[in-house]
DNA sequence: ACATTGTAGTTGTCTATACAACTAGCGCCA
DNA sequence: TGGCGCTAGTTGTATAGACAACTACAATGT
């Protein structure tokens, strides 16, 4: 019944100023009246004025500073939020069916470069586990993955061919932090194999390490066969 | 003078939810707290409460719905705002010295699918450069972009010697909308050499659309070798 | 010339209040 | 049973006012 044309003040602001940067009226580095000048143009209260531009703070659209002003950002950003998705949901979702293919799942002992990782001695045991996820039987990720045996105790009895790994962690370790790396590669030998494809065809690799209170809960080497994936992300003013 | 340990109060009711959050006492789905109910846990004014949830909202660590409640989200977000950077910024920021060589710089007509991606009929002329981007001397990105003439007319007189052409884009041709996409492939024979790798290298392409008020500006094709570079992220809660 | 102080302007935070908009569930009635 | 409306609870938006914290600059005094 509310006619959705009408936009909340704060949102006005907000348009306001964004009209002003897509018109090249306000360049980087140029003044953004302040919340009293656009209180008065507005006719809204400084809070209205003071929730728009802290939301185009957080979009990257400009900076602030106490006591000096408001300021046009010099960069823009592209937003490219990745969602730490599960990769069946992610299948599903695109109308597929997602199956594994179960390599290996054991406890192994931690070599001097994961134990680091996981902050542990390196004669730790640590759980290991290899699969191959395929979307309708197209194998699309290798997943490589070492996982705290102080984080998930049970993880060696999980059923993987219902739950993924990534849904079994975040499950029973409730995710406090995680960072990545992406970079191009080439698989290796045994990668080229169970993904279907050449030892030559490029890949990317993400790398990801997460965090589940005071334990590193695991370190994930994905890797994607290069022309069946991609990243995208957008930017919109 | 003031003492930074002492957070403001919206920051208080953040860091609490998080707490929980990271404690695992609520869990994905769960409810929170009403604002009315955090109110007076904290003894605040609703406001207060209000903003540190719809700053969770943005974070991707809960959603609410009008009438409903507030829900702790299913999938946290790895946050990873890719920054619409110019590569001559990051390489300095680095202590680095950035230096490019310029390979072509000409107009030339639009094939087909150049036409469609700009909107212009298939004769139009477009600008196109191509330059190799180096960090101490060593090739880290081959740049190939076509430019609208109509976003950027002087585009080819332009002195890509002490300007790189993205940085001249965002000062001639304000930015209001951007995609990208990333994936791993192999670079071209030209692209290998004059990136100093061997073609069998798997490389990181990202290539990237942008658009100036009514124009489509400028499409970028971006090759990074693959181990010299990569993409990077975290989530923190 | 230099250092200090004051001041106007700006953003940061917080409150108390108000009303609108929406949801979910309960109870009533046919 | 099925449909309807009411209501309590919740979030969304907006206001006016207040004080704190900070910046930049001008004025002052030495």
């Amino acid at each position: 019944m509310a006619d959705p044309s009408v936009l909340p003040a704060y949102e006005r602001v907000k348009a306001f100023v964004k009209s002003q940067l897509s018109l090249g009226v306000w360049r980087p580095g140029d003044g953004v009246p302040s919340e009293a000048a656009l209180q008065q143009q507005f006719g809204v209260s400084r809070m209205t004025v003071n929730r728009a531009l802290r939301e185009l703070v957080v979009e990257g659209l400009v900076t602030r500073t106490q006591g000096s002003g408001t300021v046009v950002a010099q960069l823009h950003r592209i937003s490219s939020t990745l969602a730490f998705r599960d990769i069946h949901d992610e299948v599903t979702e695109r109308g597929h069916t997602h199956s594994t293919e179960l390599i290996a799942l054991e406890a192994v002992q931690a070599n001097p470069a994961l134990a680091q990782v996981f902050k542990l001695a390196s004669s730790a045991t640590l759980f290991h586990s290899v699969m191959v996820h395929c979307e309708d039987g197209l194998p699309i990720q290798w997943e490589d993955r070492h996982v705290n045996p102080a984080a998930a105790p049970d993880y060696l009895s999980a059923d993987f061919a219902s739950i993924t790994p990534t849904r079994y962690l975040l499950q029973h370790a409730p995710l406090t932090e995680a960072h990545y790396t992406i970079e191009a590669a080439l698989p290796s030998r045994p990668e080229a194999r169970g993904l279907g494809i050449k030892p030559s065809t490029p890949c990317l690799v993400m790398v990801r390490c997460t965090v589940s209170g005071p334990h590193v809960a695991s370190l994930a080497r994905l890797i994607y066969p290069g022309l069946r994936y991609s990243l995208r992300g957008q930017f919109q003013l």
